[in-house]
Order: C-alpha cells, then sequence, then structure tokens
DNA sequence: CGTGTAAGGAATTCTGACACG
DNA sequence: CGTGTAAGGAATTCTGACACG
C-alpha cells in the first residue's frame, strides 16, 4: 500500500507525453475534462504522477474505443463511488469485530 | 523487487532541486563526480529517478560531514562490489541447493 | 574542492484562440 | 467533440567559464 512513489506528482508534461505516445495538448484536453488532476510548480507547470500515467493510457484505450470523455468521467466517478462504499463496509466490519472480540475468543 | 518507478528516470532537474533542496549546480556537480547518473532527454535535459533522489540526499548528508566526493565515491563502488559478491555467493548456493535437491528430501 | 553566478542559446511549458469536422 | 497548430511570453535547462577559498 505504500505508493508513495507511484502517488507523487513529479514528472512534466514532456515526459509523460513520451511515456504515454500522447500529446501534449491531448493530456492538457483530458485535465480540461475532468478526467486527470496534475499539481502545479510555483510557476504553473504541470506534474503528474505515474498513477497518472497508467490513468492516461486506460484514457487513451477508451478514447480509441470511441467511449467520449464524458462517458469515461462517469465510469471514473462511478469507480470511486463504489470503492468508497466498500472501504466503509470494510471499516464497519472492523469496528464489529473489535466490540466483539471477546466473545469471539 | 519491483521497483519499477523507484528506479525510473523521469523527474527534471528543477523538481529534483526541490524535492531535494540541493541547488541545480550542486546536483550536477555531483554527477560530474560520478556519484549520480541520471539518463537524458534527446534534447539533453536531465532525468532522474526517486532513487536517484534518495542517493542525492545521502550524498548532501556525508558533504555536510566534511566527507569528499572523491571518499563517497568510494564508499558507493565499495558497497557495490560488497553486494555483487553478496549476490553471487547467494547464486551459488541457490545452485548447490538445486543440485543436491533429491538427497534433501 | 565545492559552489555561486552571469552569459547566451535552445527547448519547454503555458494560455487563449482559430480551425476542422 | 477531440485535437492540431501558430502566437507570444515566461521560465527551464544546458554548457563552459570566472570567482572565491
Amino acid at each position: 500500500m505504500s505508493e508513495s512513489y507511484k502517488d507523487k506528482k513529479v514528472i512534466t508534461i514532456g515526459i509523460v507525453s513520451e511515456l504515454t505516445g500522447l500529446s501534449p495538448r491531448k493530456i492538457r484536453y483530458y485535465e480540461e475534462r475532468k478526467l486527470i488532476f496534475p499539481e502545479r510548480t510555483k510557476q504553473g507547470t504541470r506534474k503528474y504522477s505515474f498513477s497518472d500515467i497508467e490513468t492516461l493510457m486506460e484514457i487513451a484505450d477508451k478514447i480509441e474505443d470511441g467511449v467520449q470523455t464524458f462517458e469515461i468521467r462517469k465510469e471514473m466517478l462511478k469507480k470511486e463511488r463504489d470503492k468508497m462504499l466498500e472501504d466503509k463496509k470494510k471499516m464497519i466490519q472492523g469496528q464489529l469485530n473489535a466490540h466483539f472480540k471477546i466473545r469471539k475468543q
């Protein structure tokens, strides 16, 4: 789980472009459509993570399949929602387990 | 062991500078002294990995302690040598184990 | 030896816009 | 809608060198 490297935003758009094969124009456009969220340096240069790069490649695949950015965004939001519910479920389960700990032994 | 992210050289010198607190001048100098080995883009811009950043911080600590770059380089070479011997040892041990596998059962 | 700085050039990045479809 | 491109400006990076100590 310690994804310190994978999620750290340190890669500039030129290198992301090389790594993904996507033009800077496309990469900026997907940000405009709220599919990726790079950070910025003080001067405003975009910084991406390895995670962002993976997301970009998934986006590229879907675009190629004719999926519109709006649809892709909906899918991403749905996945996030499902994941949060899943996490919440696990958390509650954990609390229950802790609560009935004595009984279980 | 899959350090795909940690060892991938994708970070430009400006961001490395921010992350380490070292000036670009220092970072380039340590390369000149053969303490780090960034890759280059086609146009010659240096690209560093997270590993490089960690190495840089170790170097900075030693420099602060008054250790000269030449000494640091010697230490690094020594460590590499020791590590290779260790690896070789393990490899041979593995071969021996494989060779006498039947006997061991 | 280690590091700052000014110098000049080349390549990057940014934004807003026009174009095409 | 998705993407290319020319435009103009600002910031980055590079190298070789001089400076100080």
